[in-house]
DNA sequence: CGCATATTCAACCATTTGGTTGACGATTGC
DNA sequence: GCAATCGTCAACCAAATGGTTGAATATGCG
């Protein structure tokens, strides 16, 4: 049971992964072209396509035999939206505060 | 080798340690009283909080016999400045340009 | 048709992960 | 001093992860 927020910070956990999407980023591209510039099987790159899919940072369309990947940001939203208030709540840390304000 | 990148979103993918890190906003906290809330083992939530501590998004501090856990969000800073720039440059997609351009 | 290309599937493997338990070291309080 | 508390360590386990290879499935091309 894995939420989107699991998913999605998994996936950007894998260096191999934060590749693909910057390759992504520049030009939708076929499976094959993603491999291209990674020393490992094709196998292996599939895979890792397969899971940033399911964690919604891409989709893949498939157009004749050619499978294309496309990057998908929205799913980026709510992992980023998580840290952005995390960030924020962080002023009302009461023990920091105290401590500020004890000096 | 893991890079600060990689650590970070790790650390994120675990709904435990996100949790962990929900409690830690509100106030510092002992690992005792962190482990509090969980149906897990003291030794598992002190495992996790060695993984967020590697991660730098907290950091402990031996007081006595109790070990006081601080949340550090400086470390989710490049974690979400990589997550900002994917956001931006995708305005770059030329496939997608493309495509809006012949529509 | 028949071959080449694009991609996935299946089986396998080593390593990592997330959890357990029980023993242990350090610190505190009566 | 001694018992209780705080936290980690070590050994272990099951399941997930990231990779391999080889076979299988589409699809396109001459």
């Amino acid at each position: 049971m894995d939420t989107p927020l699991d998913l999605a910070f998994a996936a950007l956990a894998d260096p191999t992964r934060r590749r693909i999407l910057m390759l992504l980023l520049e030009d939708d591209m076929a499976v094959t072209d993603v491999a291209e510039p990674f020393e490992m099987s094709l196998a292996a790159i599939s895979k890792h396509l397969g899971i940033l899919t399911r964690a919604g940072l891409i989709s893949q369309e498939k157009r004749g035999r050619v499978k294309w990947c496309k990057i998908e940001p929205e799913a980026l939203r709510d992992a980023s939206i998580w840290m952005q208030s995390f960030g924020q709540f962080e002023a009302v840390n009461l023990d920091a505060l105290e401590r500020f304000l004890d000096q």
